[in-house]
DNA sequence: AATTATTTTTAGATTTGCCTAAAAATATAT
DNA sequence: ATATATTTTTAGGCAAATCTAAAAATAATT
């Protein structure tokens, strides 16, 4: 089964948002940068193809094979990043576009070829779990800074990798995945943050960032 | 100027085409393994972006615009398969098809730093040359084995790459770039032609063989 | 419960890239 | 030079993926 790049896209999306809630059609078409008939009319198509299970009005979910080439497709792209990093020494903020592309390329022996010449990598350079190549995903954390409590101790293990601007503020401000921080303030009224590092500095951080920013405790 | 895979697909095929002479559509439709209706449909978007010179019923070539592209995909797809075989232990039969791909996936940047990680290469797995940045292409032979004559003596130094089953022979009777060949004889009948081999060894060749295997002087 | 607002789907077009069948142009043979 | 064969283009259609505008379904308010 041939799948295009734009069927492919919609079911990484569709993958995305179910993590958080069920999906609507506006949601979809948004997160795909198009229309709601758009997203509707590519819903009818992988409904056909028994990717997702699609009722009109009541939202889409995956199923078991959609689910399967969402994994596959995530599994490609992260793989791409490390790549694209660690060998080819590009900067953080510039791989997910490009990974965009390639994780698009066909050959299943490519994939893991690459997985074996990158050391089999566990996570992505966003701190991003990569599903191994049974389409296991390691345990990741799935709580961002912003739901943390003032005094919590916590270590950023991983970024949101789609806006570059973001990640060349976390750059400038040298914040990297594994640095240990502490809560210390927590301001309401536009729930901006105070944390302070390990070097004993602190930083203010906004709720754009620190929703953006997800943690595990120390 | 955003190119889509099928344009320059064939902008490729038309390069590859002009190095043998004029390029009619009917070939250019055989290459594309498509119709010769569809060449036409082709040549004309092609024309109206000026990457081709086009005028009905009198053939095509590539403008200056599209001989640049042809070099860029050319160049790009050749990195890959470098990249596949030295550095994913990839057989020199399998690339092909991936960096067929490959070789569309936008990033300049990305083909700049995949050609300093690879050491800058001047040839590809099958001998095939690769341009530089600045689209020049390294000196390579374009005389066949089949084009010589006996008591040549020759030193084998790329061969075509489309066909995975002609590579695992040349495999098979270890037949390596670089190899230094003496024609012992020639037969008109069926243009065989009888080698001698390094080692002493002698080896009978056919035409298809032959007209696929490029040459340069000992 | 009825009205209003929002979301979602349908209807009808457009672009790219391909197809078949027919017409037109060019090349070859008598 | 005329007839025949070949090549090339045109005409008309189809599928994927998108769009806008209108209709239908669902959700929120009064
Ligand atoms: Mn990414
Ligand atoms: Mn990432
Ligand atoms: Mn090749
Ligand atoms: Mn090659």
């Amino acid at each position: 089964m041939e799948l295009s790049v734009a069927e492919e896209n919609y079911i990484k999306a569709i993958y995305s948002l179910s993590q958080s809630g069920k999906v609507s059609t506006n949601d979809l078409a948004q997160a795909m940068q198009t229309k709601a008939s758009s997203a509707t009319d590519m819903l009818k198509r992988l409904g056909e193809k028994a990717l997702v299970n699609y009722v009109k009005y009541q939202g889409v979910s995956l199923s078991d094979a959609g689910n399967r080439v969402a994994l596959k497709t995530i599994r490609k792209h992260r793989l791409w990043e490390v790549f694209l990093v660690n060998k080819l020494q590009f900067g953080w903020d510039e791989v997910h576009e490009i990974a965009e592309e390639l994780e698009h390329v066909r050959s299943a022996k490519l994939t893991e070829k690459l997985a074996e010449f990158l050391g089999d990598p566990r996570f992505d350079p966003h701190g991003d779990p990569i599903p191994n190549s049974a389409g296991e995903l390691p345990k990741h954390s799935v709580k961002t800074l912003g739901e943390c409590k003032t005094g919590e101790q916590l270590i950023l293990q991983r970024v949101n990798d789609g806006n570059p601007e973001f990640l060349q503020y976390l750059e400038r401000i040298a914040l990297h995945l594994g640095e240990k921080l502490k809560i210390k303030s927590q301001y309401t009224f536009d729930n901006s943050v105070e944390i302070e590092r390990q070097d004993g500095s602190v930083l203010m951080l906004s709720e754009t960032v620190t929703n953006n920013l997800y943690v595990i405790e120390q």
